[in-house]
DNA sequence: TATTGTTATACTCTATAACTATA
DNA sequence: TATAGTTATAGAGTATAACAATA
């Protein structure tokens, strides 16, 4: 990949070169989350909802009656945050905040009916979109991706 | 994987289930990237960078002499948040901004001799931890990895 | 008229301390 | 005393409009 022009001299029009970033997969990680998160927030924009409500759906879905502690802990978010998108779920009446008769303090999460239709059509449209985005991936390698992203995830600073 | 108590009642103690968001790549994008992004943080600290800031040395040190709008085209940012990045990096003496002959309207950027060694250092230190993070993952599984996300990042919304 | 760098500003996300009510 | 949810607030990060200098 020879250099046209001489050093020192801004490159022609907008050919900028990213070699020395290319050489981590962290950086192409970044890239390519960058543009499934695009798709996402576009697909999901239709329905009014984002990646953190989606995602508190689904959590909730999975895991009927958890507190908003352990839904925060899921999401990775800090609480306080938390409450101002359980706060708008329960306007919008896809949530429910139930009491728990054993431990006053804690909510139970709910989906109501509406939260669960929802859920449903978002997840299927995701479902659309992300089989486009990864389109040219095979079946062999896609499997090979995920378990690379697990493999990544499951990494801890103080090991090895 | 049987559910072990009865509908409706919050999980034991701390084992939430996310089966309806493991279903998308995407999202084991972004768990494995936030544990990246962890690692790069823990790891640029000492050296007093962040992510963005060692993405613009390495971005000049790659193109000698581009612009800022150039700079932050490749770094993915808006031109005005661009400008107290360079305004750190050139207080910091790593970076300088030469006015253009040609142009006195652009800055041409460079790095300085200080701003070459932080990014050796920096690049050095970047792959020692990439090398942990990525430790589990066979050359073969790595270089799928790579090949994939290059196609996802090459996904456009409009065509397909 | 268009572009580069800049300022001001606003909006979102995220993070921390402190409060209340319960345990 | 400790914990769940909450409030207030501060700090990043990100986005847009508008300006001066220059083309």
């Amino acid at each position: 990949m020879p250099r046209e022009s001489a050093a020192k001299v801004p490159t022609p029009s907008s050919a900028i070169s990213d070699t020395t970033l290319r050489q981590f997969t962290g950086y192409g990680m970044k890239r390519a989350f960058m543009v499934i998160q695009a798709d996402v927030t576009r697909t999901l924009e239709p329905l009014d909802l984002r990646m953190v409500t989606f995602s508190a759906l689904a959590i909730i879905g999975d895991n009927p009656g958890l507190s908003q502690t352990q839904l925060a802990g899921a999401l990775a978010i800090e609480r306080p945050n938390l409450v101002v998108i359980v706060d708008e779920l329960e306007r919008r009446d896809l949530v429910s905040r139930d009491r728990v008769p054993t431990d006053r303090r804690t909510y139970a999460l709910q989906l109501t009916a509406e939260g669960r239709r929802l859920l449903v059509r978002a997840t299927e449209a995701l479902r659309t979109h992300e089989i486009r985005v990864m389109h040219g991936i095979g079946g062999a390698d896609l499997a090979t991706l995920i378990g690379c992203l697990s493999q990544i995830e499951a990494f801890e600073p103080g090991k090895s």
